[in-house]
RNA sequence: GGAGGAGUGCGAGAGCGGCCGAAUCGGACGGUCUCGAAAACCGUUGUGUCUACGGGCACCGUGGGUUCAAAUCCCACCUCCUCCGCCA
C-alpha cells in the first residue's frame, strides 16, 4: 500500500512514479479527492461524537446533584445529536471503503533506478554468468546428449513420474521418485544449510488465512491464482513470503533485532490460471513446488545491503550447481505489484533451450510493512514502518530440471554437483538402475 | 470433540455504566547524589488519526447490540490455560 500522506504531500512525483507503470493520473486523482472527502467526513462526525460525549458528561453530573428534568432534557438532547452522529459516520465510512479499494488498487512506486518499459521486453540483463567463465571459458555449448529435455531424461532414469503425478491430483503435479525424489530433498537442505549462517530457519504453515493474505497483498487481487480450502478459510500459499511477510504483523520491533533475516523451505502452490497450455510441459511450470525463500526485515539503510545479500546468496547457490544464469533487472512496467525493485534470476536449460525464471529478488520498501503493519522504533524516534525484503533462493522443480539437463553425460547418467553428493552417500552420478 | 476458567498499556495487575486512555507495582529512559557504580529520591514513559496546532476523535482479544453515556451490561466469534476424550 502506497503512503497516502506522501500522497498528498507531493502527489506529482507519485503520479510520475506512477505513470512509468503505466497508471493513469486520473485514476490518482480519483484517490485524492476521495481523500479529501472522507477527512471532511470524517471531522463532521468527529465534531457530533464531540458534542455527545460532553452531554452525556453533563446528564451524568446533573444526575448526581438530583436534577433530574435538566437530565432528562439533556439526554433527549444527546439521543438527536447521537442520531445524527451515527449518519454523519455511515457517510464517513463508506468514503473510507472507497479510499481503500482505491489505495489498495495502486502498485508500489518503481525505485528510480529500475529502468523504464512497459512490460518484459524493457528487461535489462545485467550479466551473465557460467562455470568457467571467469578462466576466460566462452558460453557453453550444449553437447547433443544435453539436449535432451528433463521430462525424457527423467522418466529414462526413473526419477520423475509425471503420470502418476496426474493420477493423483492432475496436470501440473509431479511427482518425483527415486533419485529424483532425493535430488529435491537434498536442494532444499543444501540451501537452508547455506543460509544458516545468517537466516533463520523457519517452518511456517503451508496455509494462511484470508486475513493473512490479504496482509500480504495476495488477495483479492490474486485471488484466481491460489488454492482455497473455503470450509476452513484458508488458502494455500503460493510463496512463504506469506507467512514470513505476516510473522510480526503489527509488532513494533526492536531496533537491534534488525535486520532480521529469515529463511524457509516450503511447498508453494500456483494455480496458474492464465497459463493453460503455455509452456507447461514437465517441470517448466507445475502446480506444487518446493522453494526456499530468503527474507528480511530491515531499516531504510540496511536495505540496500539486505537486498544485495539475497542476490548474491541465489546467485552463490546457482554457481554451487554448476548452472549457466543471466540477471535481469525488471523495468517499472513489469514489476510486481508490490515491489519497486526487482532482479529475476533465469537459468539456462539446454534441454528445453530456454532460459527459466528460479529466483525474484525484491525490495519493497515499506509497500508490504504499511499493510501489514510492521514497524521498529529508531533510537529515540516515534515508530516507523520496516522495509523488507525477499527473493527465492531457490525455486527447486525448474533447478531440478535444469540440473538433469545441464549435467546429463554421453552415457545418459547425470553427474551429481559436488556439494549435494553428500546426500547420495557420496555417489557422483544418477544413473538408470 | 466435551466441561470449566481467562483475555486490560513493555511486563505484572486493579478497574460501583458517568473527569478511566485507564490506579498500583515492576521494567525502561532522563535527572539528583557519587571519583564511578549500587541504593535512595525526583521526573518521563502506549498507538493511530485529523487539526483552525488550542485541541478533537478512535483503540482495554475481535465483531455486533443495549444506553444520553460502555474497559465496565448483553450476544456471537477468536485465542490461551486446566481437566476429560481422541490422535501422528
Amino acid at each position: 500500500m502506497i503512503d497516502l500522506a506522501q500522497l498528498r504531500r507531493e502527489p506529482d512525483d507519485v503520479k510520475a512514479a506512477l505513470a512509468r507503470r503505466g497508471i493513469s493520473s486520473a485514476q490518482i486523482d480519483a484517490l485524492i479527492a476521495a481523500d479529501v472527502e472522507h477527512r471532511s467526513a470524517m471531522q463532521a462526525a468527529e465534531v457530533l461524537r464531540a458534542q455527545v460525549k460532553d452531554l452525556s458528561r453533563q446528564v451524568g453530573l446533573a444526575r448526581k446533584a438530583g436534577d433530574t428534568a435538566t437530565a432528562d432534557q439533556l439526554a433527549a438532547q444527546s439521543r438527536e445529536v447521537g442520531d445524527e452522529e451515527r449518519r454523519a459516520n455511515e457517510v464517513a465510512e463508506a468514503i473510507g471503503h472507497t479510499v481503500r479499494d482505491l489505495i489498495l488498487d495502486l502498485p508500489n512506486l518503481p525505485a528510480p533506478e529500475a529502468p523504464d518499459g512497459e512490460d518484459e521486453t524493457g528487461n535489462v540483463e545485467l550479466r551473465q554468468w557460467w562455470p568457467g567463465m571467469e578462466d576466460g571459458a566462452p558460453f557453453p555449448t550444449f553437447a547433443d546428449h544435453q539436449k535432451v529435455p528433463h521430462w525424457d531424461i527423467g522418466a529414462d532414469l526413473g526419477i520423475l513420474d509425471l503420470e502418476s503425478g496426474v493420477k493423483l491430483a492432475g496436470s501440473m503435479f509431479p511427482l518425483f521418485r527415486g533419485d529424483g525424489s532425493r535430488l529435491v530433498r537434498a536442494l532444499g537442505a543444501l540451501a537452508l544449510d547455506r543460509h544458516a549462517d545468517a537466516y533463520e530457519e523457519i517452518r511456517p504453515p503451508t496455509f494462511a488465512l484470508t486475513e493473512t493474505m490479504m496482509s500480504t497483498g495476495h488477495l483479492p487481487k490474486n485471488e484466481i491464482e491460489m488454492y482455497a480450502i473455503e470450509r476452513d478459510d484458508l488458502w494455500a500459499i503460493p510463496t512463504a513470503e506469506v507467512p514470513l511477510t505476516s510473522m510480526r504483523r503489527g509488532d513494533i520491533l526492536d531496533e537491534a533485532e534488525l535486520p532480521l533475516r529469515l529463511t524457509a523451505l516450503t511447498p508453494c502452490f500456483r494455480r496458474e490460471a492464465g497459463a493453460a497450455g503455455r509452456d507447461t510441459r514437465g517441470l517448466l511450470r507445475v502446480h506444487e513446488f518446493d522453494k526456499v525463500e530468503l527474507f528480511a526485515y530491515c531499516t531504510p539503510e540496511q536495505a540496500p545491503a539486505c537486498f544485495d545479500d539475497v542476490l548474491a546468496r541465489a546467485e552463490g547457490l546457482l554457481r554451487e550447481l554448476g548452472l549457466t544464469y543471466r540477471v535481469l533487472d525488471l523495468c517499472a512496467g513489469d514489476l510486481g505489484t508490490s515491489s519497486a525493485r526487482t532482479f529475476d534470476l533465469e537459468v539456462f536449460s539446454p534441454g528445453v533451450d530456454r532460459w527459466l525464471e528460479v529466483s525474484s529478488v525484491s525490495w519493497f520498501r515499506d509497500f508490504q510493512a504499511r499493510r501489514a503493519n510492521v514497524r521498529y522504533r529508531p533510537a529515540g524516534g516515534s515508530p516507523t514502518l520496516v522495509h523488507t525484503v525477499n527473493g527465492s533462493a531457490l525455486a527447486w522443480s525448474r533447478i531440478w530440471a535444469a540440473i538433469v539437463e545441464t549435467h546429463r553425460q554421453a552415457d545418459g547418467s547425470v553427474s551429481i554437483p559436488e556439494p549435494l553428493r553428500a546426500f547420495f552417500g557420496g555417489r557422483a552420478h544418477l544413473q538408470r538402475r
